[in-house]
DNA sequence: AGGGGGTACATGACACATCATGTACTTTCG
DNA sequence: CGAAAGTACATGATGTGTCATGTACCCCCT
């Protein structure tokens, strides 16, 4: 076994630029959304989801698919939803182990409301700044680093 | 004033790659250094800023400052790995509204024996599959975009 | 039929982040 | 000099994530 192998300086540098990118677009993003819609990034993600489908209802368990979240934090955070008026829990009839997050009316107004000022922040604080080439780049990177996430390592 | 603008299909796909490669290295990191070291990806970023510094001490403000914490956050946090052991603080004596976090001797062994093992996963998980360009793309699209979250907008 | 093992979800405990506020000290400026 | 304003930090309340565990149900196999 040949490594450890240490960052070269490039790398380094990309590295914490990579952390310190995400570490302020992820406060700024949470703190746009709540202070315009009440939501966060979470309620958010959670919502485009459902609203993506149509009836808005999903298993509880796709929703945790599509997310990549655990079960546990899924359950936790539908629960908080819940009380606020955004989702539903209904129970499933073919499997009654399981059950729907549904998007209530509030739900739906909510996402609606949102999505269009957070994707101008998007795009300004992010693509705007960006080349063609660089968004191709970006998207090269992330599948690469995605596919070296799921199965093997 | 033109906008909204929505994003275009191949800045969707970036996004998304984006959002999704930040959520699960976010977790392997942290799982990681949790099972093989017991720190948290905060703890770490803290010791390492203090590692970095000669005699392992830094005004708790210059901390927040580098890693771009609010202030309150630090705060908790050193008190939980002050509990740990991981550092002490120290009245300052020129400004005696101030305090010192300083290293402890089990903090400076604690991170210097994390390092490697987490640099590897680094180096493993996103460079190891990264050429030299793509890591200068990265850089490229991090600088761009933090000096957008920085100071004008 | 009737276990055994896996699946779907909830829950309680605890680590963590944020917000609002409080305390003590420093600086500034009239 | 003295009061107002600002700075450095702590703390309590509350929302959020994770881990461990629990409960109910499904499925498959003998």
């Amino acid at each position: 076994m040949p490594e450890p192998e240490w960052l070269t300086d490039d790398e380094q540098r990309a590295w914490r630029g990579l952390l310190q990118m995400t570490a302020r677009l992820g406060n700024r993003l949470n703190r746009d959304l709540q202070q315009t819609s009440s939501l966060s990034m979470a309620d958010y993600d959670v919502l485009v989801q459902l609203s993506e489908t149509p009836g808005g209802r999903l298993r509880v368990f796709e929703v945790a698919e599509h997310l990549q979240w655990e079960q546990s934090r899924l359950s936790h955070h539908l629960a908080r939803m819940q009380r606020r008026g955004l989702v539903v829990r209904e129970e499933c009839t073919t499997d009654r182990r399981g059950a729907y997050a549904v998007l209530t009316d509030a739900g739906r107004e909510a996402i609606e409301k949102a999505a269009p000022a957070h994707a101008a922040t998007v795009r300004r604080t992010v693509f705007a700044g960006l080349s063609p080439d660089q968004v191709a780049a970006l998207e090269a990177i992330t599948t690469e680093v995605l596919s070296r996430l799921d199965p093997p390592f």
